[in-house]
DNA sequence: CCTCTATGTTGACAGTGTCAAGATTAAACT
DNA sequence: AGTTTAATCTTGACACTGTCAACATAGAGG
């Protein structure tokens, strides 16, 4: 009965409930002492498995960034006319970041990128990610449905930037209200667009 | 030669030092004792002038906004093209978040808006500068340089947006670096002309 | 069995924001 | 004038934070 010493896989377990506290409660609620207490264990122990409290956070971004890509482009079907795919993309971009708001700071906030640097995985996982974007982008330059005058890194920037831009907008509640998603994912895609409007097929 | 009891005027001199330091040395460096050090004053003497810490910080945002709005329509010169324009806008809007990062976050961040709820004047304020933003948004649709298909609010959160998210990304240091700015500022400028390059009169 | 190392614990330190209670001074009223 | 009142500033204290140093325990390998 009496609790044993060793917890035997700690690591993980930290990591389960320090993503369920920022998830519930906010990034703001997470301290080392309350994480601790909730897993059973000691202020400090946490020392052991986590140079300190960046770094925790760092690993739970990197898991955060593997589901964020694959949301992202699941949503994406091939079959669907581009708008469409811009439109669902950007819808989706935003809800996801709206739904878990503390998990969307934590990847693209301050505290990881430039207060504590970085891991050596998280700079990479990331950067895949925001490459991954790119080559979206330039598809969908090459098929003709996107401005092609702007180079595909710069274009993959500023478009990246918009959503990036109105997800935390959304999120801090500043001018912008989480109803309206569904209307600035439609601006989003016309801004893109260039005027082409509504139609579907495109050979150019 | 004692130094006096009453500071006589100590609400504008905490503001002033606080304001120094959130700029020199970033927001995380600004404590409310070390404030009160740095005036010659006891830890708690600034709670007769502010509520809580975060009243300061809204005071402080507040006549960041003044500053900051006419800034960004200073550079407006009606005789200019419209595309340089929104180029000069667009690169006044990026270097000036980036001259002074902690303001900016500080303006357009979560710590006041969602946290600590925002002042009476300060929301109003804010308001005000985001409406005159939508205006000249309207004014560019108006004249034909810009979407029009758009409604303008809604172009406005998109392109403000857009901004805002460069900005961001600009100042937290991910996938993007400072030199970039002249270039983003370009790509924004070409995306919000959707496609028109160039073509200075423009009577519709 | 005994040692070594990984892991977990308690104590302590320098910070943080803020409340309560008392000291001091300026302003207002008689 | 003198006396009361209100504004302003100070000290003490509390609960909280992240993290280091020193010590305790347990499991693994010789």
């Amino acid at each position: 009965m009496a609790s044993v010493y060793h917890h035997g896989n700690l690591r993980q377990a930290l990591l389960g409930e320090a993503d369920r506290i920022i998830e519930t409660d906010g990034i703001d609620a997470l301290s080392v002492r309350k994480l601790a207490d909730n897993v059973g264990v000691s202020r400090t122990a946490l020392y052991h498995h986590f140079r300190d409290k960046n770094a925790l956070l760092s690993a739970i971004t990197e898991a955060q960034f593997s589901h964020w890509g694959e949301q992202l482009t699941e949503v994406l079907d091939d079959q669907a006319p581009i708008e469409e795919q811009i439109r669902a993309f950007a819808k989706q971009y935003l809800c996801g970041a709206t739904e878990r708001p503390a998990h969307y700071n934590l990847m693209f906030g301050k505290p990881i990128w430039k207060s504590g640097e970085p891991s050596e995985s998280l700079t990479e996982i990331s950067r895949a990610t925001f490459q991954n974007y790119v080559i979206l982008i330039k598809r969908w330059q090459e098929l003709g449905a996107i401005e092609a005058a702007i180079p595909p890194l710069q274009l993959a920037q500023v478009s990246w930037g918009m959503l990036h831009g109105l997800a935390r907008l959304l999120i801090d509640g500043v001018y912008v209200d989480h109803k309206q998603i569904e209307e600035m994912s439609d601006a989003v895609t016309r801004l893109l667009l260039n005027g082409q409007a509504a139609t579907p097929s495109s050979e150019f």
